[in-house]
RNA sequence: UCCUGAGUAGCUCAAUGGCAGAGCAAUCGGCUGUUAACCGAUGGGUUGAAGGUUCGAGUCCCUCCUCAGGAGCCA
């Protein structure tokens, strides 16, 4: 009977039947362990050769590292057997080889970023990686389910789009039948088109970057979730978030133990992300920081957290603010000079908008992005022709204030950034299966 | 794009301007409880590329390429 390794609990004493690779073998004559995972989990079989025909023994002795195998033979319980879960191993019977691997060049020791990235589709095979992206894929389903248990609408927006938005060079350009389009940067604009039919609806795809960015935390092909709801204010925007982030750190908490402890994240961290987060005003956020910046002693720390009131938040800002807090922080109401040309302005103070970032802990930095928009159709025209450019570019866009217009918000979380968090891993790069950076296309 | 650092065996790294080395991996042998096992043996090199200084360059100088870390920009 073939059973998968994360069921093996419910087989002891039986005898079951494996399909996967060789993960790792080590021995002792005749003695031989070998760590075999089948996607599901890693299991230790051990084959004794008393016990197996010099056949059957010559092949564990010289199956290598990652080739495909079928192995037969008995559960038993055993506390010291390692795996995923461990605890049980197979005491092996039959052994055999489906495709003898040639030399992998992975092997169980220290390698470097390059040499990793360059074996990308060796390298998801490797536990820690499995593990990650094991969690990604718990991610994208909790986002999915929260939504969609909440009254959300999954629309799909187009990934290829004629409008070259305000910032053109950090757009992938591509020849459209003899027409210059356009990879998507963010699906919003045709989310507040879809908005108005559905209420409450959320684009999930990737989106394309072609900014020349070179950070733990950019990539240049990532994935994003973005909900936007009618009748929605900022106040709103952000209680929403909250229970929503809440749910997919909760959800991961839960389900994902195995893989949370086999990359040996520290979760003490995580228990605390529950609504409601702490919010900050931007214009409280720049004092903080220029009382952080007066009372640090640190020369280069001191210019790092050095700002002026208008400027946006680089990564270091970011960072410090976060820091203050358990749980991720709202930072409200931004200058509205370094956000987009679409976001409300606040009543009586036209400089600063209905925006708000979400700081994740532990220096992860902006996870979401959001405001509520301009639904004013005389207001929003006159933003459009501030930025220079020609509103018949946005005439749909536009045609939306015109036909039941509604106040209304939205944001975008990004699955990279909150799948590095959620797993404290140092570089965005691991959360994705293919990372597409700089200077990486391949494989 | 800017700043800093690195590039030597399949991998991770050593080598004062003076014979190119180790561990792991591979191959062969030994070992009945291994957890990145251990012990013995064997094979493995255009020192990122081109140029220069020098009796002599992995090492010093110049240019270029690649990668990493940081900044800016952003999710």
């Amino acid at each position: 009977m073939t059973v998968l390794i994360e069921n093996i609990a419910g087989y002891e004493g039986q005898e079951v039947t494996l399909k996967g690779w060789l993960y790792n073998k080590t021995g002792k004559g005749k003695l031989l362990f070998l760590k075999v995972r089948d996607g599901s989990g890693l299991i230790q079989c051990v084959a004794f050769q008393a016990d197996l025909s010099e056949e059957v023994f010559d092949i564990a002795k010289r199956i290598p590292q990652e080739s495909s195998l079928i192995v037969t033979g008995v559960v038993r319980k055993d506390e010291r057997a390692p795996g995923f879960p461990g605890g049980y191993e197979i005491g092996i019977k039959n052994l055999e080889i489906v495709q003898m691997a040639e030399d992998y060049p992975i092997t169980p020791k220290e390698h470097g970023v390059e040499f990793l990235m360059d074996n990308r589709h060796l390298w998801v095979r490797s536990s820690r990686q499995w593990a990650i992206l094991r969690i990604r894929a718990t991610v994208i389903k909790a986002i999915r389910d929260w939504l969609d248990n909440h009254g959300y609408t999954l629309v799909d927006t187009p990934i290829l789009s004629s409008n070259a938005g305000e910032n053109s060079t950090d757009l992938f350009e591509l020849d459209y039948f003899g027409t210059p389009a356009y990879l998507a940067q963010t699906g919003q604009l045709y989310n507040e088109a879809n908005m108005m039919s559905f209420g409450k609806v959320y684009a999930f795809g990737p989106t394309f970057r072609a900014e020349k960015s070179k950070t733990r935390r950019h990539l240049i092909e990532f994935w994003m979730v973005e909900p936007e709801m009618a009748y929605f204010s900022l106040e709103d925007l952000m209680a929403m978030e909250e229970e929503f982030v809440s749910y997919i750190v909760q959800t991961v908490l839960e389900t994902r133990k195995l893989e949370l402890a086999l990359i040996e994240r520290d979760t003490t961290k995580l228990q605390n992300v529950k609504a409601p987060f702490p919010r900050i005003a931007y214009d409280d956020a720049v004092e903080m920081l220029k009382q952080l910046e007066a009372e640090t002693t640190d020369a280069e720390q001191k210019q790092l957290l050095h700002m002026e009131w208008g400027t946006d938040f680089g990564s270091p800002h970011e960072t410090a603010v976060a820091e203050r807090f358990d749980r991720p922080v709202f930072v409200y109401h931004y200058p509205t000079a370094v956000k987009a040309f679409y976001m409300q302005p606040v009543a009586g103070r036209k400089e600063v908008c209905r925006s708000v970032d979400l700081l994740a802990p532990e220096g992860y930095g902006e996870i979401t992005g959001g405001s509520e928009r301009i639904y004013d159709h005389a207001l929003l025209t006159e933003r459009v022709k501030e930025i220079g450019i020609n509103p018949e570019n946005y005439r749909w866009y536009l045609d939306l204030r015109r036909y039941g217009s509604v106040p209304h918000a939205g944001f975008g979380l990004g699955v990279e950034r909150t799948v590095a968090w959620i797993c404290g891993l140092p570089h965005i790069r691991e959360t994705i299966p293919y990372a597409r950076m700089l200077h990486r296309l391949n494989p």
